[in-house]
This record gives C-alpha cells, structure tokens and sequence, in this order.
DNA sequence: GAATAGTAGGTGCATATACACTTAATTACC
DNA sequence: GGTAATTAAGTGTATATGCACCTACTATTC
C-alpha cells in the first residue's frame, strides 16, 4: 500500500519534468520578468518603474477615478493598488481626495504627474517600438490580443 | 520658451492616453497578475504557489543546479531567487549544499519536495487544461510560444 | 606565487503583489 | 426609520522582485 501509494506519486515525476516549460503561467511570468526589466531599465533616466508610469497613464485617461475602478482596470488586487498609490502620492505625482461618497477616494494626476509622463513617454515610446520591431508588427499585436483573451478568461470563469 | 515647453508636454498628452492600453509591457504584466491568481487560487489545496511549484519542477528536471543556473532558467534575478529558495529550503522541500567549487550551492528536490510536487501536480494539470481549453489550443500554443520569443528578445540585444 | 581579474553568491533597501481581516459609509428592506 | 446587507477602502502579514553593493572563492597572468 505504501508501495502502491509511491508508485503513483512516481508516476507522475516524468510528467512534472515538462510541467515548467508547458505551463501558461509560468511562461507569463517569466515574460514579465524579462519585459520589465527591460522597461525599467529604459525608463530609468525617467525616474518612473514601469509599473508607475502605467497606473499614471491609465489614471491620465480615467480621470479623476476611484480606487476600486483602477485596480479593476489594472487587473489589480486593491489592496496592491493602495500601496503603489501610496508611493505616487508621496511623489507627489498624484492627488487622493474623497469623492462625494465619503467611502470613496478620488485619484487624480497632478501637475507634476502629468511632466512626469511626458518626460518618460519618449523612454517609453523608444523601448515600445523596439520590441514591436524584434517581434514584428504582426506577432507583437497578436500576442497583445492573446493576452486580452487570456485575461477576459480569468475574468468570466 | 516656458510657454513652449508647455506645448511640447502637451502634445504627448493625448498619446498618452493610449500609452498603457497599447503596452506590451503593461499588458504582459496584467496578464501575469490575472492568471498568477488563477494558478495560485486553484494550486491553494496543495500548500504550493504557483511560483514554488514552478522552481520545484525546473529544480526536478535539471537535478543537482546552482542558484545562477537556476535564475538563467527561470529568468529570476539572482537574488530574488535566493529569498524564494530560502524559504523552499525552511519548509525542507529542497536542500542547498556547498558544491565542489565553494562558491557554488547546489540546490536539490528532497523527497518532501518531490511529494509536495506530486500532490501539486493534479490540480496544476487541471488548470492548465481549464486555460488551454478555454484560449483554443491553437491559440494557447500560439502564446506561448510568442512569450518565448518575447523572452529571447531580451536575452540577446 | 603574488597581484589581478573574474565568478558565485548574499544583504540592505525599496517596490510589487495578494489574502485574511477590519473599519467606515451607503443602500435595501421591513 | 432602524437593522441587515452591501460596498469602498485600509492594515497585518507573507511572498515576489530587482538594483547597488559586498564577500568569498577561483582563474589568470606576470
């Protein structure tokens, strides 16, 4: 029995080898990694993180939006947002006031938020346009695409 | 000249807007985050994140590996890797000795390890199919495999 | 074989991430 | 109109991530 019960957990080791290199998230991630160390790295000079130039860009087109509307749109747990937003707001680069429900808190792009992304966009439009280059036009947008489907999935199910 | 460069931030402005939405490097990670809960939600009975697992199986198919082995593969910086193995090594899932140069550490699945993966397994392989089914599996290979050549793009320039 | 360059790994610090739980405010329902 | 359900947001804790910098060991070169 204890034998059997081992047999079965070995059955699986020669499976759990290609495990890795199959799995979806593991690859996303791993992507992740690689891209945004790429991106911060030219984003540098910027002095913004990727991930701040990107809660800036959205929030730049929402308006002044609340905080459980950015993270829904960011994909992004709230509790996560409160903290990147923390960071911004120290920075100054963003405003956080009540809205008229006193439960809600408005985000809005200050002054200094808004030079903030004109003065990395350039950085970004740089690296942007290199990856669209190395991985072609056509590849670069069906993989955007792809990962749209791949998050409305985890959305609906 | 004040005014000026007033305008010149200004006429980034509306491309801005668009900046996050287009954003291979937003989009990669908000996918990541997106499916990481997926995996993670689904991987939750096993004790195992979808991170640990995936360093557990990439430890289990090159066996004996040093930590900068291990972050080549994984695309983890080096250091980040070292805080994930430590805690993997707290729970005794692996074991990290001194190889026959003393820099190195070889890192090593222990048999706790090697179970904790085999009880990982079945639900990690039941997600995998959930997403595969869910994205056509023309397109879940598709991505993958631009994922990959996202990844090579970073390595080489 | 001593000085130097190169390699393997770790620490300090900061940001990014999310779950469980809590608080405060609003809405629904009777 | 008061109580219950719902909604918006934050805290405590833990993992994940990477840069700047450091230590220890190995290889090279003269």
């Amino acid at each position: 029995m204890a034998k059997k019960g081992r047999d079965a957990i070995e059955q699986h080791m020669d499976k759990l080898a290609e495990a890795a290199p199959a799995c979806a998230c593991f690859n996303i991630r791993k992507a992740a990694r690689a891209i945004s160390q790429l991106y911060d790295d030219v984003l540098r000079p910027s002095g913004l993180r990727v991930t701040q130039f990107s809660i800036l860009a959205v929030t730049r087109r929402l308006g002044p939006v609340t905080v459980t509307r950015l993270a829904e749109e960011t994909v992004t747990d709230r509790t996560t947002l409160t903290r990147n937003l923390k960071i911004l707001a120290q920075q100054k680069l963003i405003r956080i006031a009540s809205g008229h429900d006193r439960r809600e808190r408005e985000v809005t792009l200050t002054d200094r938020g808004r030079a903030a992304l004109a003065q990395a966009y350039p950085f970004w439009k740089g690296v942007q346009a290199q990856v669209a280059k190395g991985l072609g036009p056509e590849r670069f947008h069906r993989l955007l695409s792809d990962l749209r489907a791949t998050v409305a999935l985890t959305r609906t199910s």
